[in-house]
DNA sequence: GTTAGGG
DNA sequence: CCCTAAC
């Protein structure tokens, strides 16, 4: 058998390729293969001997490459052992490859002090590079920065020497969802694979070699893992991995273990660079297979930890909130590389089926949700850090994490000056900008709260003519709730009336039109989040113009009115924001119970139209019922999908939790329902079958006689 | 503006 | 029901 090797001809230009190739990330150009100085293609004869690939071949690999497949383009000869080499200084190209290992040992063997200091200079050199890539890529907004990046910098656990990189992953800040080429994950993906050393969290190269059949890709993909653990740092000196990680990381490092500079080094180098992710399978919201041990590994400690400096400990919540982060992303990147899968095998399934969903990127409000617990937490940490200063790279670390978040959104950067042991440090974060609607004022609405630092307040704005007040408005009266969130221990100063503090104005619809709907729809609920932030801002700065806009409204036109109604749920009329249900919960006042004729409209609707045809079904099956919308359709459905799903095994005549309160829907109308579902899930998956298709959910002309 | 899905 | 992202 002869297989195809790429072999690089000059060690220390490779390097300078992988910095330069890796953040262009562009991937199987042809001239990069025949780049003679670069790359020499080679053919792995039988008897284990590299002679020179010809032109034939050479071309075989550039349409490998071009070709997306290509991601597992290997060849794995049984007994032969291929790789993406080195061979430092050989041109020729000649050697023995017994193993993978065994090349790469004696390959270090040769490396000198005079290279190692040639590679040490390579390594800053590499490092400016990528940064200037990076930033340049950030200002032309090129999507080449993959989240993979990210993923690596949560996966290590330790992240305290990544602060220093911090403005290099600033760069990185692009949204999720353009992350992940089509191309170049797959690439980049199997590489990985192969090279197996990944970072600090993996040991599985060494099993990889060690476990015979040692795979590799042709590819143009820069690879970094040259330059990692086994590979060139496996017979360094302490010393010398001691100038080695001083060349990466900036600082020196006294810490003796040889293993965790390796690791260490190989991820400062990796984070520099365009690495692909996945060593981590997501499977029922946990990380399993590839990065199983890998995990346990920085878990516990051992490998992940600094240990000279480190008295840090990743505390329980960031690992959590780390893990929950790869909850996040890997998948959106399997999702768009299900072949990433292959060796995994086992998740096949469940990948399938989500990939059926919509992928939808962390909310807004996740990502702000995490933020603030990580502010908070860095807060908590940075109090500590008053009294223990030698613990302050552990609130480092948990600004780092902030970083990271960043990016999911796009959103823009900004830093705040924290004060972090003594040092001013610019530390970014999400800038938590209210959603939606401008602020209300808070503070006014405080004037005329009696118990002045309100722990809650609400206003329930009475109808002013609540005859008038249409029913089927379709939208109708909403709370505006404004929450705040203690954040930072300083802000909470700014907020006299301390924690908790939350405030929810009621405001009724207005029957007459005297009362301007804030958003053009009548009375809709405002609702709006701020942190004491947002408290001092109202103190300090002018206040938009609007911004005080449907309180104040809320508050003069109510006048005593309202003030009355505070903290009054007066149900006695239709004034009430909500209203008790039989079994003691509370709703809101206006929700309307769906009829049983309603329900059967909607099923009648969705048999005719398909599921998913909601505002089809809503103009023609409820043009009368106008405070249905169709999202309103949507979500009863899904109820009732839902509801027919969970009831049916049983085969109770009725809903089994009759306790619920709500109208029990009738075992006909959920298998109904239930056979709907599964007519049109069975249409969906293929759509080749445009027969089945057309018989049930396209032809919204074809009037097919409702189920009823 | 609609739809899907999480909250 | 609400909200928001995806379409």
């Amino acid at each position: 058998m002869e297989t195809v090797v790429e072999v690089e001809g000059n060690d220390e230009a490779k390097l300078k390729e992988c910095g330069i190739r890796n953040s262009t990330s562009s991937l199987s150009s042809p001239k990069q293969i025949s780049d003679p100085v670069v790359y020499k293609l080679v053919r792995l004869e039988g008897d284990g001997r590299i002679v020179p690939a010809t032109d034939d071949e050479l071309m075989e690999v550039e349409s490998l490459l071009i070709d997306d497949k290509c991601q597992m383009h290997i060849v794995a000869d049984p007994g032969q052992t291929v790789g993406c080499i080195s061979n430092e200084g050989s041109s020729s190209g000649i050697a023995q490859l017994e193993s993978l290992e065994g090349l790469l040992q004696s390959r270090n063997k040769e490396a000198g002090p005079d290279k190692l200091n040639a590679r040490l200079e390579y390594i800053k050199e590499i490092l400016q590079k990528v940064k200037e890539e990076q930033r340049l890529r950030l200002a032309c907004g090129s999507p080449y920065c993959s989240s993979a990046y990210l993923i690596v910098d949560s996966q290590c656990c330790d992240q305290h020497d990544k602060l220093l990189h911090i403005d290099a992953k600033l760069q990185c800040e692009i949204p999720l969802q353009e992350t992940v080429p089509s191309l170049a994950p797959s690439l980049s993906e199997s590489h990985f694979n192969q090279s197996g050393s990944f970072g600090e969290c993996s040991h599985s190269s060494d099993k990889l070699v060690a476990g015979g059949s040692t795979l590799s890709v042709v590819t143009t993909k820069p690879d970094f893992s040259k330059l990692k653990g086994e590979i060139c740092l496996d017979n360094l000196s302490i010393k010398e991995l001691h100038e080695t990680f001083k060349a990466t990381f900036g600082r020196e490092t006294t810490v003796k273990d040889k293993q965790w500079l390796k690791r260490r080094i190989s991820m400062g180098l990796t984070n520099s660079c365009d690495v692909s992710v996945t060593s981590f399978i997501i499977k029922d919201n946990k990380l399993v297979k590839k990065g199983n041990e890998e995990i346990s590994n920085c878990m516990d400690g051992s490998y992940a930890e600094d240990p000279p400096i480190g008295n840090q400990k990743d505390s329980p919540t960031s690992l959590v909130s780390q893990l929950d982060y790869h909850q996040v992303v890997p998948e959106k990147i399997r999702l768009e590389n299900p072949n990433l899968d292959d060796n995994s095998g086992s998740d096949d399934h469940q990948t399938e089926q989500r990939a059926a969903k919509r992928v939808r990127k962390p909310t807004k409000r996740y990502i702000e949700e995490l933020s603030e617990v990580e502010s908070k937490e860095s807060n908590g940490r940075l109090m500590n850090l008053a009294k223990n200063p030698e613990h302050g790279l552990i609130s480092l670390k948990s600004h780092v994490r902030l970083v990271r978040n960043v990016p999911l959104d796009g959103r823009t950067v900004v830093t705040r000056l924290d004060s972090l042991g003594g040092y001013g440090i610019q530390v970014p974060c999400v800038s938590r900008v209210r959603r939606s609607r401008p602020r209300k004022n808070f503070m006014a609405l405080l004037k005329f709260n009696p118990s002045g630092m309100g722990m809650g307040a609400t206003l329930v704005k009475k109808s002013l003519g609540d005859h008038s007040f249409p029913p089927d408005d379709g939208k109708e009266s909403r709370v505006l709730k404004a929450s705040f969130t203690p954040e930072h221990v300083h802000h909470q100063k700014l907020n006299p009336s301390g924690m908790g503090m939350e405030a929810t104005l009621v405001k009724k619809a207005l029957g007459d039109h005297s009362f301007p709907p804030d958003d053009g729809k009548e009375s809709r609920v405002l609702k709006a989040s701020s942190t004491p932030e947002h408290v001092h801002h109202k103190f300090i700065g002018v206040p938009e113009k609007d911004k005080q806009f449907s309180v104040m409204r809320a508050i003069g036109l109510g006048h005593n009115t309202e003030l009355k109604c505070i903290n009054s749920s007066r149900d006695s009329d239709d004034n009430v924001v909500t209203v008790p249900t039989p079994k003691g919960g509370i709703r809101r006042k206006h929700h309307r119970a769906w009829t049983l004729s309603e329900v059967m409209k909607l099923v009648e609707g969705v048999s005719r139209y398909g599921a998913g045809r909601w505002s089809e079904i809503k103009r023609l099956a409820f043009a009368s019922y106008s405070y249905r919308t169709s999202v309103d359709l949507k979500d009863k459905w899904r109820n009732l999908l839902k509801a027919s799903l969970a009831q049916t095994p049983q085969d109770n005549g009725m809903n089994s939790r009759k306790s619920t309160g709500a109208m029990p829907i009738p075992a006909p109308i959920l298998l109904k329902v239930r056979e709907l579902a599964e007519m049109q899930a069975q249409v969906l998956p293929n759509l080749s079958s445009t027969k089945i298709a057309g018989s049930t959910r396209k032809n919204v002309h074809e009037k097919q006689t409702g189920f009823l």
